[in-house]
DNA sequence: TCTTCCGTAGAACAGTGTTCGCAGCAACGA
DNA sequence: TCGTTGCTGCGAACACTGTTCTACGGAAGA
């Protein structure tokens, strides 16, 4: 899955291939071990080069600099995503599964979403993912030229969410009581403010408060998904 | 407009006002000048005392530390927006006004959007605009849970094309043709690809390349909208 | 065997956020 | 009027960061 042709603005390793213990692929494993119990803000080049017992200078025989390591992991990570097999339900289904894998495997590596939202993932993993999200849209019904763009747009909405959520967890740097006591205050807070000057906000504390991340995500994700279907001409693609 | 009970969370400045010139509102001054000329990467600690011919310990009187003051920083820009006036066409040419100042103005101001997804934007001016949402949700007679949910929704998404946007301007450092050579770069990449495996991803080379940031921004926005409503009961709303 | 190459990695550069501790000034009690 | 107290301003320092320079060493080719 990854013979893809190298993207030409891809900057290879300094020139030829290193012949010691030292390689992309250990750099990158050791990176991605530092992410997974440490969080992105551990990966620093001197972190990285210290799980591997060597200097920072190493690393960049190997790499540009740190943001094409980040990409490298980023398109790692996505590696992990399963994408459905052909004919496992209609297209909301599918794009569904898609759309809470994606999230689920960026979340279940810290705040690496960030990453994803900086560039544009165009790894083999990331053209993958892109390739099977156009299939099911095409597969549709949706014009060409909504698909693309839809595509675009999901894809966006989906690392925001990830990034959102996987932020504030690192913020409330572990239990989830604590993340639930502070939205616990924001609601108090809004039930303070002035209710002349912020009548919806007041009157809405209930439903402000109301549902986790994963029901507001789900929410998002049917408006998308409801939104995308007003684009099916009325002969092709529901049945 | 400023007015609004002081929230829990937010630390007060050490003890009493500082007496000399430096407060929180001169910091907050110099920093936003520094972001608008040399992007929120300019703005440091240093930086900014620099700016104020001091040193970088003084700013620590006035915010508990850098995230502070670069929130209070985005609650500030959020301050340029204009919300639409009562009665100034309906709810969705309303919605589609407001998140598009916010998009514009958050862009204008580098790349501060980036502040905005990270932390939630319960500033006066968050407030204000989240109540604006809100209230031209509940007038296109929404139910009130998904009013609550799609304000939510809707903040991410703007916030995070404007940080996507604002970052690859940042990235390609200035002139728009380079941004452009780059987006050209990619369609070449994808054109290359080996249509058996990425049949799709060749076959839309087309539709993936066309339209800009606006027009990306603007398809979102309308699936979103057409999404919401399905929402509005047959009885409420349209008129 | 000698030379040429090139990855390795220590040291250093120019930055970062933040804290410590000392100076100096304002206000208050005696 | 004279301490004394409290607090802001801020130089210096700590523990980092990404990146580059440069000397070193071992392997491959002549």
């Amino acid at each position: 899955m990854s013979d893809v042709p190298v993207p030409p603005w891809r900057t290879t390793p300094k020139s030829g291939q290193a012949r010691k213990p030292l390689s992309q692929d250990v750099i990158l494993r050791a990176a991605l071990r530092i992410l997974a119990e440490e969080g992105l803000e551990g990966v620093s080049m001197r972190r990285v080069a210290q799980e591997l017992h060597t200097g920072p200078a190493s690393l960049y025989a190997h790499f540009a600099n740190k943001d094409e390591l980040l990409e490298m992991m980023f398109d790692h990570v996505l590696g992990e995503v399963r994408v459905p097999e052909e004919g496992e339900g209609d297209w909301t289904a599918k794009l569904k599964a898609i759309a809470w894998e994606v999230r689920r495997v960026l979340i279940s590596h810290g705040d690496i979403a960030q990453v994803g939202l900086a560039v544009v993932p165009l790894g083999p993993n990331g053209l993958r993912l892109s390739e099977a999200m156009l299939g099911v849209l095409r597969e549709a019904g949706i014009p060409d030229q909504q698909v693309a763009w839809a595509a675009d747009r999901l894809s966006l909405y989906i690392t925001a969410d990830a990034f959102e959520v996987s932020y504030e967890a690192r913020r409330g740097r572990g239990s989830p009581e604590e993340i639930a006591a502070y939205y616990a205050g924001v609601i108090q807070y809004f039930r303070s403010l002035p209710p002349d000057r912020f009548p919806h906000t007041t009157a809405l504390v209930g439903p402000l408060g109301q549902g986790d991340d994963e029901t507001r995500f789900e929410f998002g994700l049917d408006l998308f998904i409801r939104g995308l279907s007003t684009y099916i001409p009325a002969d092709g693609g529901t049945s």
